[in-house]
DNA sequence: TATGAATGAGCATTCATTCAT
DNA sequence: GATGAATGAATGCTCATTCAT
């Protein structure tokens, strides 16, 4: 139906934006090796050939799945700040988080997955790495102002713990409620980076 | 070589755990779906043909697999006490949790993608559930014990602080100083289960 | 741009060349069966539609292509001649042959590839015997008139001899000193034809 | 059927011939990139997957096919003699070559395919050389033992003459009367290396 | 005339599984 | 218990060809 070279390109954009939806969703289900492409095509209505007309392998379709997610997730964190986080960045930073894996449960399956699987896509943990590194310097930065004493220990429990939540709400959406966990973690957040009192012994 | 019917069970007993030992290491490196069962056999230097006459199909490799490794790794918990946990023994069983992740890491890399990927095995996480349950009970009443006046809430706070370190310890067991960072995950614990001062508003 | 009826014809023929000698340029290099219509279309810088604009199929184009090779290589040799050759016209015969083969090295490649594997163009062999025909009947008489009381064998070995020549220098034109060996070819040639001495005993 | 190592191995290399004798003729008609791995399970009576138990790949089994056909066609050349040929050396030599083609024509039909089309296998052409460097050294010693005063020159003649009828016998083996034309080339070849009266001019 | 998205049959290859020995 | 040849369905991918524009 196009024509013109820009309705071409809408078009192609569209179509390919359709294989994507279908291919990530169906990767994040079953994974990348049991998901057939045949499976992807028959969902997304097309031909197995044109699958070819949009990645070059299936392999490659990945890659422009995981880089295309990337860049929508991180482009919702304004990083271009100077200073340092106040308490209420630091809340709404936490908060976009979670929105922002609830809005894309698929990708975020397919995340673990992959960090778990590092054979499925070499590249994905350096690329994970190269895009998250801007957010977590500015959490460390945020726990040094806060009067951290080990800042990089700190930063890794506050990870775990964020990483754990998420990995939970991805994993059983269902069984977590969600706003008031988010309360919890952002509470057990604030918790973990206030002056520490003696810590018990152990 | 053996003849008696025991040495008979004894040999089938071995070269089963042989089978499963070598094909828990390929799935957890490489994913049930890309390991095939020649990699399997040839790793294990048996023939092909015998595979089944130990396991009915790859799946039902799979589940014995994890049916078992769950078996090994619950055994060591001792759950039979009837009181409640001491700081001690709470102590204790984080410090154990690490430990036995540490001594499999193979089934808990498995473990984390099929907890991920549920359409690679259907029952893992029903079969999960059931085994953690008591533990997660005990850590229930422990925080009751502790004063949480959510001990529903704060279990899944400590629950996700824990399983977000093991993933990473499973996932980058190389940046990860473990003696350092278990310390670390225990002081948040105990942080967290403390009696809570007044939170940050938000 | 054109516009005219005759403006548009010389433009359609333009482009069929155009196809046709990136066409053959790469079925000799490659292969019939291995060259595809995309690399054709990319090379020739045109739209993949546009191949079935100018021939009905990839069979037909090949069959087009030969066609017209044929016709092009054999419209050199002058042979509306009634009479017999003269020893000058035979080694200007030759001469002219190598000449052809040597500005069509593409053609003649895709013609071995062709004789020797007739699967590939049903009509190829039948083609070039009729084409070639009314210059192998020149030879023939020029064969009885230099004395030959066995033209036909004679003219087997001579086609033999320069056939194979004629091979070396498509297969491996970097080791065939042309200048050199036309001499050679020609002087044995002449060789063949001379009365015959008592052939050795075998 | 088969049991012991011994029987098992027998039983391989009858079933691996059987796929290569079925290949061979099917690549020769046919074509390599023509001819399907179905078609070839399809005559040799075999699936599909049981090829790919004997060879790594399509162009493996290409490989294996022609390295084969050398050996076997130049095994029956008694190369280890160290003196030089002697004529009735030399006439058995050419006969040899005829009823060695005669015997294998398939492989000959695939042997100018390859030649011709060297895309198809890369190696081919270097193999062809190392195994009749031997053979061509015998011709060029003969060569000068005759008074040859240009051995390499009358090499090429003598090669292309050979070469030319290979072609032809391979090509159109039903118009090629054996016998006759076999005598008319050893013939010419003598003639070719009688020592040369004056050449003529042109 | 010219485009290129779309098709679907066909390709080489893989792999869990079977079974005669 | 153990072997490995054999199967065939399914996979990722290619490509000549069509057709709406």
């Amino acid at each position: 139906m196009p024509r013109s070279p820009k309705q071409l390109e809408e078009h192609r954009k569209q179509k390919k934006k359709l294989i994507m939806d279908v291919a990530l969703e169906l990767f994040a289900k079953g994974g990348f090796h049991a998901t057939s492409i045949s499976q992807i095509t028959r969902k997304a209505g097309i031909s197995k050939g044109l699958i070819y007309n949009y990645f070059s392998s299936k392999q490659d379709m990945l890659e422009e799945i995981t880089e295309t997610a990337y860049n929508e997730v991180y482009k919702n964190f304004d990083l271009d700040k100077d200073g340092v986080l106040t308490n209420e960045e630091f809340i709404f930073f936490i908060k976009e988080t979670f929105r922002i894996v609830r809005e894309n449960m698929s990708f975020w399956q397919l995340y673990f997955a992959l960090m778990v699987q590092p054979g499925i896509q070499e590249s994905f943990s350096e690329k994970y790495q190269e895009k998250s590194k801007p957010i977590l310097n500015q959490i460390y930065a945020f726990l040094q102002k806060n009067g951290s004493t080990d800042p990089e220990g700190d930063l890794f429990v506050l990870s775990s713990l964020v990483e754990g939540a998420i990995l939970y709400l991805v994993v059983a959406p269902d069984i977590f409620p969600s706003g008031k966990m988010e309360d919890k973690i952002l509470q057990a957040c604030f918790r973990l980076i206030s002056t520490p009192e003696a810590p018990p012994k152990n």
